[in-house]
DNA sequence: ACCTATTCATAACC
DNA sequence: TGGTTATGAATAGGT
């Protein structure tokens, strides 16, 4: 709505964002008002400013929202000590959400953000800075991959070896089988020049090349990266 | 909005009103979200429905915000002990710490520290975001130095016509100058040959070069950038 | 849940 | 910050 339609991300203009939220911020609290008397719900609206300020919205009671929304996650909470942990711990917090912001701003302007603040020396400093950054990120992925294809081809190399064995024991296998078939073979050839009384070792289909199948061979995926195929001259 | 309008007060009829609830309740999520992310707004959003289900938004942390609007609200602590009190700041210490800690790693990760924990799909990850921050923030350098240069062009312009404007009246009047002059010779050779009865005029000193002096010209600074000095060709 | 007619919120402008 | 207006979003009522 209104003059023109937005995406919905951060607004870059601080005066506009400012105009925003204060529009937007009433329109909220508002509507959270209406829900809960039109629909008779309990509600509990907190809204705090970029610059810190509070604004809130409650049906009953925040307090009371906020203990039955503890007790609805189920949780519980405890505590003893004096005043001047307190202190303590609240400058704590202080310091904490204090680098917490410089760094959340740094982080922006790292990812190239909020940089109308900016001059052309700092934006320099921030390209120096990153792409510097990009060398050793590219190093290091080169680094990994690199690594990675020594390893496929180590792999790829042992599984070859393997397969050359195997290829070898074929090669052997095949010698034997031709060498039985040539004396089943004689051996027919004899019974057919006598008397058969045997004569159903013919019918019994022995095959001529009962070698395994290409299908029980270890093939893993080598076929597809390269490695050639030895276990054809062998057939 | 909607076929009609309607006063805001209880629905009576309990259909209407569990429509209405889910229809609206999900528009003020939305709306409570749209403010956090347009406005950089903290928002904590909490609804009970009447029949006791809770939904529930929040842009950060739902414990960190009660805390912090507990805290904003009391100020002073009068209605709970001390004790309690410091456990709220040591919580939102330790959140605040976290947040700061998980920061700092993502910070260093951008910075090209720490990559070992990183994959090759996280690295890419980072590679491709510091390469679009990167052309953003080139592009935004790209466009203050081109300004820049465009207005030092705009200004050596405007300064290249006004010395134009002056060379033009130097010429000028170094016209009316050597006119002057000659009047005088001419007159001066009348007086010498003739009797002079008002040679006091000649003891009055006029001027020969009744021009400006030099420090009432506009020269701003312009004799350091280059643009060429036209007055010179004119003495 | 889906569909409009209608009201409302609000982005852009002062 | 507060007002105005054109526009798109939310939604009331209905299916």
């Amino acid at each position: 709505m209104g003059r023109g339609k937005i995406v919905i991300r951060r607004i870059d203009n601080s005066t506009n964002r400012q105009v925003t939220f204060s529009k937007r911020r009433g329109g909220l609290l508002k509507k959270a008002k209406e829900l809960s008397i039109l629909c008779d719900a309990e509600v509990g609206l907190v809204v705090f400013s970029s610059t810190g300020r509070l604004y809130e919205f409650c049906s009953t009671n925040m307090k009371t929202v906020m203990d039955r929304y503890t007790r609805a996650k189920e949780e519980q909470p405890a505590g003893l000590d004096a005043t001047s942990q307190t202190k303590l711990w609240q400058r704590e917090a202080a310091s904490l959400r204090q680098q917490l912001h410089n760094l959340q701003e740094s982080h922006k302007q790292l990812m190239g953000e909020e940089l109308s603040s900016l001059g052309v020396t700092d934006l320099q400093g921030l390209e120096n800075r990153l792409e510097m950054s990009l060398r050793g990120i590219k190093t290091r992925k080169d680094h990994l991959m690199r690594s990675e294809i020594e390893e496929l081809h180590r792999k790829g190399s042992l599984i070859h070896q393997e397969n050359m064995e195997l290829c070898r024991s074929l090669n052997i296998m095949s010698k034997q089988k031709m060498e039985l078939s040539k004396q089943l073979q004689s051996c027919q050839a004899a019974n057919k020049s006598s008397s058969t009384p045997y004569s159903f070792l013919q019918a019994a289909n022995i095959p001529a090349d009962p070698e395994p199948s290409q299908s029980q061979l270890k093939e893993h995926e080598h076929n597809k990266t390269g490695v050639p195929e030895l276990g054809l001259q062998l057939t």
